[in-house]
Formats: structure tokens, C-alpha cells, sequence
DNA sequence: GTCTATATGGGGATAGAC
DNA sequence: GTCTATCCCCATATAGAC
């Protein structure tokens, strides 16, 4: 077997796996053996399991992110003067998550679940990985959706683009929801037309007008807003 | 020790323990120990761990879904005549799962810790309890939803339930993208401000204009797509 | 680099006394 | 209803031969 190929394999068998059991679910055991690869491999390539889930989550986010940068230069450059389309930024966000692992070997849609799961779970801590490879990314997008908004405050932005991510998520996971509201009815296999109602749902989401100051337990008319 | 007293502190504790550690991280013996209660107990008092789980989900659903449907009561009796408003819609919705556990023993952060997860979490298998708890509710608010929003077809309406229900959930369970994009400048401690703005964005997102019919991968002019 | 074999520890569940 | 003690299984990780 060609040296390099165990690590590939690790890594292809560990993403599925643990877009199907979950992290504690996927033991090193049914990794190693989907891999038809030796138990200590896992320990002699990567350090640990945390690592290889690192390694795993790392693999993919690269090119992803990678992606997204160049479809946000794209929708700058169409609008060189003046705001660019809030749609088409949300798109550069969106589909290539939904896009991920299309031409590989891999199985695309345990791949789609593992990055939802990945991104939603706080337990995987992840964060370290996440904000090395996220940080610059992240910079870009919202310096972009600050001059296609640039009526909504900073803050405001913020939590909108927290909202995005989390409904994005969601269905990437495949939350267990979704077919409960709707009685089985909706086609999760249609990825084209999800990220279409998605871009539309998101871009509505980030140019809702801002609330009005009502709060839960206002202070009365007096004013006595101590608490 | 009073008899029931030992379900509900196996219950409480279950809840903090899966909240911070997940389903597989909190094992019984790290539940029984901090409930001080005796191994053997969960065994005795729900049939298996997978039981337990439900049992504490299921006791914060039930009044969290009534609470639902009173709001939901009222919006609808304040527009007799006419749509309901769609912010108060949202906010019945949205608002009584952020609020739970504010009057009982808990600790409520780590409640709703839980509830998002469990929510966004397709392996843990709830899906049964939602079914039966949700499915009134469910019925409920698609309805008022079509009728705040008649011109949004069905399909459509499902879908971004679906979206607003993950946004939601990420936020509940405090997923970590949030302290990236925004550098850790965002107050979440102030839960008011949260659901705010969250029914601020999802309403604008159940709001948001059709999609046009644009796809992906429409048949190329000259067409190479191969790679 | 890859294997076998094993160290070491934890898990969920239960039997049976009280 | 509650306890102790234990069964039995599976996990991660590593040592050391090849």
C-alpha cells in the first residue's frame, strides 16, 4: 500500500463515521476497520483521535473557505462602484458548503453533516481550528456585508451573521426537525434548491428593518431603568 | 429522602451534565454522583440512559409547547379580523424557549444549553418525543404562519420554519462561531437583547421575497463542464 | 511504516441483600 | 425504593516485534 494512501484513508473513513455516530460514537475501532487499515495507524499518523478529528475538520475547511473567497471577489468585482448584491454575497457564504466534496471519493452528504455537526457542536472545541482558519475569512465577509448594509450597526451585524450560520447548520446536520413541522413532506435531496431558499431566507434575515425598543419588563413610563 | 425526590434530582442533574458534556460525555456515574443519588438508581427510575435522556427532554417540552400556544392564543385574539403580526408570531415561537427555567432550580443557561442541542443533534434520537410533544404546536403555528404570510407557498413556509428553528437553536446552544466573526464583542448574557433580535431576523427572513428561478449548473452555452 | 498484543481505564447495566 | 458489588464489554493508547 502506498505510504501517503493510510493517511488518506483515515481520514475519508473518520469523516464518515463521524458524520454518522458523532465523535464518541465513531471509535477508532469502526475507523480503522471501514479503513481496512491497522489499529495504530490512527496513533502513528495523528497524535491522538482529538487529532484526527482536527485533521479531518482541517482537510475540509481549507478549500471551503478557499471557495468562498473567491466567489466574495467575484461579487465585488461585478459591483466595483457602490454596494455589492447582498444575495450574491450570501451565496459566496452558503453554497460551497453544499457543494463540498462533490468530485471526491467521499461521501458528499456525511461530509455536509460532519461540518454542520462540527460547527454547531460547542463540545468538539474546535474553536482553536476554527478561528485560525475562519479569521481571515470572516474579515472579508463581514467587511463586505458591512457595505452592502451599511445601515446596520456592527453589533447588529454580528448576531445576524451568528443567526445565518446557525440556520445553515441546521441543515447541513440534518436537524431532526425539519420533517416533523412539515409531516415528511420536503425534499432534502434537492441540494440546489435548499441553498436557493436558504440564500433567499438569510439575505431577508440580514435586511430585516432593526426592532423598535420594546423590551420584556420595559420600566414604566417613569423610567427607572435600573435593574 | 423523600421518594420522588430522587427522579427529579436525577433529572436535574442529567440536564446540567448533558448540557455541558453531551449525551455520551456525562456518564451515569457523573450523573448519580453530583445528584447524589446511587448508581443503581437510574436504572431503577428510567429504564436506560437513552430513557433518561428523553425523560429530561420531555419534561421541559411540555410546558415550554403550552407557553407556545398561549402566546400564539393571543396574537391570534388581538387580530381577531385580518393576519396575525408576524414579530408577535415569531416571538411566541421563539421567546418561551430562552426563557425556561428562569423561575425553577436549574441552572437556565445550561438548560438551554441543552435544548438547542438536542434540537440541532440529529443522533440523538428524539424524534419520537418531538413527534408527539411538537406536533400540536407544529400544527398550530404553520397555521398562523399562513395566514400572516398567505402568499408564501406551503413548501416554501416549511422550509423557512425549518431555518428559523436552526438560527434559533445555535443561538440556544451557544455554538462557538458566534466569538469568531465577532471577536468575543457580543453579549450574550443579555437574553432580552438576544430574542430581540433573533425575532428581528427571523421574521425578515419568513418575509423575504421569492427566490428568482436561478440555478446552478443550467445548461452551459458551450458547455465543458468536465474536470 | 505497519503489525500484534496488551495495558489501563471507563462505560452501562444488573443481581440480589436490605 | 435503595444500596453494594460485580458482570461484561468496549474504549484509547502504547510497547515492541517485524
Amino acid at each position: 500500500m502506498k505510504p501517503t494512501a493510510t493517511r488518506e484513508r483515515i481520514l475519508d473513513a473518520a469523516e464518515r463515521l463521524f458524520a454518522e455516530r458523532g465523535y464518541d460514537g465513531a471509535s477508532l475501532r469502526a475507523i480503522t476497520g471501514q479503513a481496512r487499515v491497522n489499529l495504530a495507524a490512527v496513533n502513528y499518523h495523528f497524535r491522538s483521535k482529538r487529532a484526527l478529528m482536527r485533521a479531518v475538520f482541517a482537510r475540509r475547511l481549507e478549500p471551503l473557505n478557499q471557495k468562498r473567497l473567491a466567489l466574495l471577489e467575484t461579487c465585488m468585482a461585478a459591483r466595483a462602484n457602490g454596494p455589492p448584491d447582498l444575495e450574491r454575497l450570501v451565496e459566496a457564504l452558503v453554497a460551497p458548503a453544499f457543494r463540498m466534496g462533490e468530485q471526491s471519493t467521499g461521501d458528499a452528504a456525511a461530509l455536509r453533516k460532519f461540518m454542520g455537526w462540527v460547527l454547531v457542536d460547542p463540545g468538539v472545541q474546535i474553536e482553536r481550528v476554527l478561528a485560525e482558519q475562519f479569521h481571515e475569512v470572516a474579515l472579508h465577509f463581514v467587511a463586505a456585508f458591512r457595505r452592502a448594509l451599511p445601515d446596520l450597526p456592527p453589533e447588529e451585524l454580528f448576531w445576524r451573521i451568528h443567526f445565518s450560520i446557525g440556520a445553515m447548520a441546521s441543515v447541513l446536520t440534518g436537524a431532526p426537525f425539519l420533517k416533523i413541522a412539515s409531516g415528511g413532506r420536503l425534499d432534502t435531496s434537492d441540494v440546489d434548491g435548499v441553498v436557493q431558499r436558504l440564500v433567499a431566507y438569510i439575505s431577508g434575515g440580514l435586511r430585516a428593518p432593526l426592532a423598535s425598543g420594546r423590551r420584556r419588563r420595559r420600566g414604566p413610563p417613569g423610567g427607572s431603568g435600573a435593574s
